[in-house]
DNA sequence: TTGTATTTTAAACAAATGATTAAAATATTC
DNA sequence: GAATATTTTAATCATTTGTTTAAAATACAA
């Protein structure tokens, strides 16, 4: 029940080679990753990648779309519930997402790279206009209509996932230890509804 | 004098495949860009990549350190110029890089991307120390000694930086035009300043 | 146990890819 | 203008890479 690694061997063969190509894909990229490498990550025989899932687009847009739906799955939800107020989504939401990401760190930069790399190929998937006009967005245009309310969705978005795109930079300047990134994100949770506060109050 | 594309083909040979190598990475990546795509771009016959260049990942080097300058370069004078108030600061970088990231769009999601598929390989170029320890982190230090300096350097940056990272993914999405993303962008350069300093108050 | 279906393996293939070579074309020098 | 140096070209090479194949191993059903 503890160690989640060494139960992989007990995984299934299919399953093997989704949770290497997973990791694979996640570390490298879908253009540098070889099929040879995700083989040797899942110790499986080559073979076996394209006897279960056919090819490696295939296999990699089986994964991208549960990335997609991980990163904005959670997102509508908290946004659109019409029992909040517009206080009670902003601190739902930026202590909820800090929570996935700090489970997924990798996932935002994965998924930007990935889409920008290949616009066409995912656009039809993301389920963009449920954020960009939900009911967040018309309670802050409510109360600041003199500001387009992208603003601050822009702004609630940012301060909770840009410090995990900024991250793998600040890291590998020696900048930033695992350690204080969390406790930093922690402090976010409750700093970041009393900042988009305080934003929706300027004149 | 007015059009930059077509004076081009006036170029030398060695500039013309620096230049297509230059579109063809930041519109690909690294890993998915062949040495062909680029000589095809160029114009040119493919054995004089290599010719001028000698391979395609020095060419990559060469383009990369570049963009890593402009995407840095501008920033660590701004905010270590010890002439200049915190607020002055906040106003000067939010303004000037919006403009430079609205000039070179793809910049911040490639250098990203790229710092994030081969940490290791720049990670000693990156002068993040000069930013993380500025003169402005210092001056945010002595007005809220309170929370960590870090926090507000990383919302001013996200604020600035984060739209573009988005911007592909809004794009695809069929949420935001060229047109109205510019002018939010225009907007954000007077709305930043108040928002940080509104963010600095708060209790 | 025997026969059948499923899974795994080693080997190989065809296409793609980064790079090189040797000759041809062009420019430069004296 | 001949000799030399530089640049460009077409062809080719050696690897890499995604995928397939056919046989071997294993699991399953009767």
């Amino acid at each position: 029940m503890a160690k989640k690694k060494l139960a992989e061997v007990d995984l299934s063969t299919e399953e093997k080679i989704k949770e290497a190509a997973k990791r694979v894909f996640m570390k490298k990229g879908y253009a540098a990753t070889r099929t040879r490498d995700i083989a040797e990550e899942a110790g499986i025989n080559l073979a076996l990648l394209n006897y279960y899932f056919r090819s490696k687009e295939k296999l990699f847009d089986l994964i991208m779309f549960e990335k997609l739906e991980k990163f904005f799955g959670a997102v509508a939800p908290i946004l659109n519930n019409s029992a909040t107020t517009l206080e009670q989504k902003v601190t739902l939401f930026s202590s909820n997402y800090i929570d996935l990401l700090t489970e997924n760190p990798e996932l935002p930069l994965f998924i930007l790279s990935e889409v920008r790399y290949n616009p066409e190929r995912f656009a039809h998937k993301l389920p963009l206009s449920k954020i960009a006009d939900s009911l967040l967005v018309r309670q802050i245009h409510e109360k600041r209509p003199d500001i387009n309310p992208l603003h601050f969705l822009m702004n609630l978005l940012g301060m909770s996932v840009f410090p995990f795109i900024m991250k793998p930079i600040f890291q590998a300047a020696g900048i930033l230890n695992e350690k204080t990134f969390l406790s930093r994100m922690e402090e976010r949770k409750v700093l970041i509804p009393k900042w988009i506060n305080a934003m929706l109050k300027t004149r």
